[in-house]
DNA sequence: GTAATAGTGTCTTTAAGACACTATTAC
DNA sequence: GTAATAGTGTCTTAAAGACACTATTAC
């Protein structure tokens, strides 16, 4: 491994100018040939323009050289400043020595940059810091509390412009397992449009600034904390995606279906799964299910305040799912929606027959994802889309009790018995067909009479209805028991 | 301004060796002054030991010197891979200048490293690529896909080591306004532990892995994209904050009261909002939920399959908000959840009586959030906790009519008389007496008697009941017209 | 005693469950 | 004709609404 040693920067350019950068070999004759990956300081020590220092041990950073010049420092009430340099306590710092600079972490947004140890934690110790256009705007602002320096517990970049540096304090008489004061700087360089998350929730503050940056000093009791849990900030929130999942269910030969996909990746590759995708940067949830659901099917989400109409399918949030092992990549919170959709003629997804179908939801909830049908196994669904799919269905089969949402299921014109054969395959029952007929054209405002009639379901020719305006029922379709 | 000039690093350390460092002047006088902010990189050009050199005027980054040798090309099946360090049409590479530290940008986490141009892409042009113990892991590959080289569309560091380089190849038929085919190039550092969320939600793809890395090519066609919508890749998740909060519902004094915490801090300061924070990283939705409750209340949340015993509160998740707009800081979606307690107290929240409430929702719901008793002015709720507290309320009044849910709010013996009260309170209706008891001492597994009785209501003593084991009511409490 | 709540019983009304019967089409 | 579905009407039963009445306490 070339771990051990390190090619680093300092190559002079032009002019005898020095810049940071990062090392490459000059007129190396191998970098014309094609070649899809470039390793950049492998340890060849005697290559001309470079050179190699050992990796210095671990933490803490030492600054390379004496700081430069700095500004007066910001009045914070109540807080005595001591100088930036002072050499923190326990840092075992060695002028002169030279940082690797992969030994280093380094963070930046855009044309900003952080600088922190190894251990990605922002102390302000050494050059450790938040830099831009070539300034340090955030560095650490020692701070001593009743004679006491807050003991550091964690730095980190809060947005590209702002940083955070905790700390804890213990006062002479505490004995519990918890410091009572908690302390924080939080600092960001002003000048920029976007507000900073830096302390959503934190209760108690005190602001200093001046016209370079932002400073927050948040001092929290410890009894903020009750129960001994340990003081959390949430600033440091983290990274989490969010997905949208959906229930897509229609009606299709007298049974319940749902839209399945086939998935072509790990994991879970070849399995099936929900309709799903990642939230964008600015859309609303409901506006990633549309999408979403406009993406796999071709339906538009109609607005539920507007009574149904056309081919619009019925779109409402589910649940969202967020165990920290559902997806084990990374953290994904998924907010499942359902849609209740009219039998469709098929599924699209880019016209591969393969890669998305209607599947009866009694061959996938079954024990162990059960098997389709004409005996064709079907695995049980990736992630924890079982349970989705089952709580979808719940939520499908009682909601129909108590509102015309049935009518979701059917074309825009159907029949009593159409509506009908929509509850008995929701629920899985059979329905009186004239208590049924009683119900629902009883029930004021759940069927208005379109007018014509049809025998499409062969028999008598039965009249045509529309979904009235009504939304819910009351009383209740009653469900009967299984 | 200072943004013309940079001082770049280049500072010489012991034993003539150079590294990537940010300059700092060395035996600056005013270093040991304190100081809470260090300026780094002043315009001083006379400082010793620094060196200032004009900004490059704007991307494409050139290199600064010729690429070192590479290992052999990953083989990539049907794709065939250029060099990398060939020059890249349209970038004006002038070998030879330096870069300014600055003008970079550089993306990193941990001891790895990406650096990239000021716009935050990476295209694998000079320098920019994927940086881990010294070695660039991740460059761009050149693709030709039937001749033509992929229009780079963007560029960005999927972990901390994985990066995404997607393009765009057009046909040379291609009319319309998206192109025919979707390209991107996927590299991740291989021996780390940590899964890369590389391309969740792709379906077709293919892979190639060395020892040190992989890498992934996926393939979208155009028509995976429906009704002219551009290409989105998912994997370019944007960052998002996932919050629980909490609608904690009590019956106090004849009236329903959700807790509510002051803001210390804006937006919104001063205001009234409800209880919540942040989802830690490796905590599911439900325990955030409950340690927040926990916090707040020092209610525990009870296992919702076990029958409600102790003091223990109800707590279900209620739904889910994620507009953009919801929070003017950052993306935030926050997992509402919804907590029925019996009657506390005193709110906690640190001692502080005036940082915490139990508020009437009456109060809080009405037009412009009304006002709250004693003529007290309350000013709406903060961010949309308005219209959680909404939902959170009529999720609550429509569950008790067919749940057993309302013995949350009473404490573990209560009589029939209290638990009419609760209904009362709750729905905002009077019911008859008689007509209650008859219908709750009727229903199966509702209530069970515990055997006391008790005056405090005054009168005749009334007899204590615990909840039963029944959690759903059929026929459910009607509840009456309003 | 009054006033309050607790509890039982009766009558009425609503609406669901069960089912007999007729109507209209396809074949 | 048979077989299917569509639709109406009747009887029974479950349960809610309204309310008279008694029971037991505090004061």
């Amino acid at each position: 491994m070339a771990s051990q040693t390190q090619r680093l920067s300092g190559a002079h350019g032009r002019h005898g100018k020095t810049t940071m950068a990062l090392t490459v070999p000059p007129g190396d004759p191998e970098s014309a040939v094609p070649s899809p990956v470039t390793h950049l300081g492998r340890p060849t020590p005697t290559a001309p323009g470079t050179a190699v220092v050992p990796i210095p041990p671990v933490r803490p950073v030492p600054c390379v050289q004496a700081a430069p010049p700095a500004p007066p420092a910001p009045s914070v009430p109540s807080v005595r400043a001591a100088g930036a340099a002072d050499p923190v306590p326990g840092a075992d710092q060695r002028p002169g020595e030279l940082l690797s600079a992969h030994q280093a972490v380094i963070c930046v947004a855009l044309s900003s940059m952080a600088v922190s140890d190894e251990h990605g934690q922002l102390s302000g110790q050494g050059r450790e810091g938040f830099y831009r256009s070539g300034r340090r705007l955030l560095s650490r602002c020692h701070l001593r509390i009743g004679g006491r320096e807050p003991i550091a517990v964690q730095g980190g970049l809060l947005t590209s412009d702002g940083a955070r540096f905790p700390g804890v304090v213990r006062t002479a008489g505490g004995t519990g397992p918890d410091p009572e004061i908690t302390v924080e700087r939080r600092r960001r360089a002003a000048r920029r449009r976007r507000r900073l998350p830096s302390n959503l929730p934190s209760r108690r503050h005190r602001e200093s600034a001046d016209d370079e940056h932002r400073e927050e000093t948040v001092y929290r009791q410890a009894d903020d904390y009750d129960h001994g849990m340990p003081p959390y900030d949430p600033s440091t929130f983290p990274p989490f995606a969010v997905t949208v999942d959906l229930v897509v269910l229609t009606v299709r030969r007298h049974a319940l279906c749902a839209l399945v996909v086939r998935r072509g990746e790990s994991p879970f590759q070849g399995r099936w799964a929900l309709p799903g995708g990642f939230v964008r940067a600015d859309e609303d949830l409901a506006a990633a299910a549309a999408r979403e659901l406009v993406e796999e099917t071709g339906l538009c989400a109609h607005d539920p305040s507007a009574p149904a109409v056309g081919n619009g399918a019925h779109l409402e949030q589910l649940a969202t799912y967020g165990d920290p092992k559902r997806d084990p990549r990374m953290r994904v919170v998924s907010v499942a929606h359902l849609a209740l959709a009219p039998d469709l003629p098929a599924p699209r997804a880019g016209g591969d027959a393969h890669s998305a179908r209607w599947a009866p939801v009694e061959d996938m909830l079954g024990p162990e994802g059960g098997f389709g049908r004409e005996g064709e196994q079907s695995a049980p669904l990736a992630f924890d889309h079982a349970q989705i799919l089952a709580d979808g269905v719940e939520r499908a089969r009682s909601k129909i009790e108590y509102s015309s949402l049935a009518t979701a299921f059917c074309p825009p014109e159907f029949t009593v018995g159409e509506l009908r054969r929509v509850y008995e395959a929701v629920w899985g029952v059979v329905l009186d067909p004239r208590n049924f007929h009683r119900k629902v054209t009883g029930t004021p405002g759940f069927l208005v009479p379109s007018g014509g009639t049809t025998t499409r379901q062969g028999g008598r020719p039965a009249q045509l209805f529309r979904a009235g305006a009504a939304t819910v029922l009351n009383p209740p379709m009653l469900r009967p028991e299984v």
